[in-house]
DNA sequence: AAGCCTACCTAACACTTGTTAGGTGTCAAT
DNA sequence: ATTGACACCTAACAAGTGTTAGGTAGGCTT
């Protein structure tokens, strides 16, 4: 019974890899229509408006990326195990997900303005993630002691970065990728071994109002 | 006899700042023009085609940045050293110019094919420096053995985010995010001192045609 | 056989797009 | 006083934009 996919997923899968090549703004819906060999009014026997696409496509990314790292979030390991599982895993979203994670990351934007408050939102909870990992991984004495904040948005630029150069058919697998970056972040955060400061442990801080200095 | 500004720098000021928040192909002539209070046929004067402001605001931004971290990267100093002061120079750059910063770097695709295929060289001319750097820190054993290429690009990466996120007006001072920044990345090359491993020194291979595994 | 649903088409709508041709007024140099 | 450059305007162009209304053909159910 399993159909293959309907005509929606069609339109979206096919909007995703134009949105990601042109921009959202440049692709026309005559653009999406032509690569599924039909006519541009046609497609709204199956979507309301172009933006509704886009959101389909970006909500169900933001979907992705939370549905895989937040349950690693909340493993009860070492913040360094587990920063790294979830860099691994955002990398694995990136990867196999290259088009709807690009138009994700790039595309948002041209949402409007309470569906964008709405991703807003979801990518602050999500980059919340990594800086409560990394703090307290620092509150612990793992980490070397650094401005979480900075450092969780950091991790997350590099990490999306790779959504603009990864290729299919390129000479890297997605694991390798992960591993090399995941590697270079534990590296950055991993305390010098050479003085065990073990902080007074366990407690967490609450974050403060404003972030820094 | 200084004048302020041409109205040719002035129409780039603007396009910098429209491209930016609204991105290339959602800018209009006519928005560029009513933010000057001006006509949009008016802009003709001064530019011969909306793909020339972009140009021009590009090719800018790039001679920008290699100004700035050339002269660095060729210094005699250690590794550590110069990938410290390249990555500060970097966010200088993108915090000093920030519209045309990230105008660079989001908006260059919609580059006509002969100007888009120009600019990927020189950011590949560009990445090349950060990556001679890494891969002399390498073998010279100042840096833990990694992949240049990778590492380089995840480097820039987050370097480059910060033109997403970065406010004038926020509460971090653009050199303290530069600090931050070039102290994450030299840890995460940082050899382990435990095991000071002095490799053959002085020579650096050559880079092989496939980058990695 | 009738009705209905799904999937699509055609044609048009109101509007915006980048760009150009030709015209107007201002100001400095001749 | 004439010239010419400069900065801008108006008006239009051809093409493309998202979206809608109304129509048609085929297949499924009744």
């Amino acid at each position: 019974m399993q159909m293959v996919e309907t005509r929606r997923q069609q339109i979206e899968s096919v909007a995703s890899a134009l949105f990601r090549e042109r921009g959202y703004a440049a692709t026309s819906v005559r653009d999406i229509a032509k690569a599924l060999d039909i006519q541009g009014g046609s497609l709204y026997a199956h979507v309301a408006s172009k933006e509704d696409v886009l959101w389909s496509i970006v909500s169900r990314a933001a979907d992705r990326f939370r549905e895989r790292v937040h349950p690693i979030a909340e493993r009860q390991t070492s913040a360094t195990d587990r920063l790294r599982e979830m860099c691994r895993a955002h990398v694995e979203v990136v990867t196999q997900n290259l088009e709807t994670a690009s138009v994700f990351l790039d595309e948002w934007r041209f949402l409007g303005t309470e569906r964008q408050a709405a991703i807003a939102e979801r990518r602050d909870a999500y980059e919340a993630l990594f800086r409560r990992v990394i703090e307290e991984g620092v509150a612990r004495g793992e980490f070397t002691p650094t401005d979480p904040k900075i450092t969780a948005i950091a991790i997350l630029s590099a990490l999306n970065g790779i959504a603009t150069w990864y290729r299919l058919d390129g000479p890297l697998s997605a694991d390798s990728i992960a591993d090399q970056y995941a590697g270079l972040f534990i590296r950055a955060l991993a305390c010098d071994p050479s003085k065990p400061t073990v902080r007074p442990s366990q407690s967490i801080p609450k974050p403060r109002g404003r972030p820094i200095r």
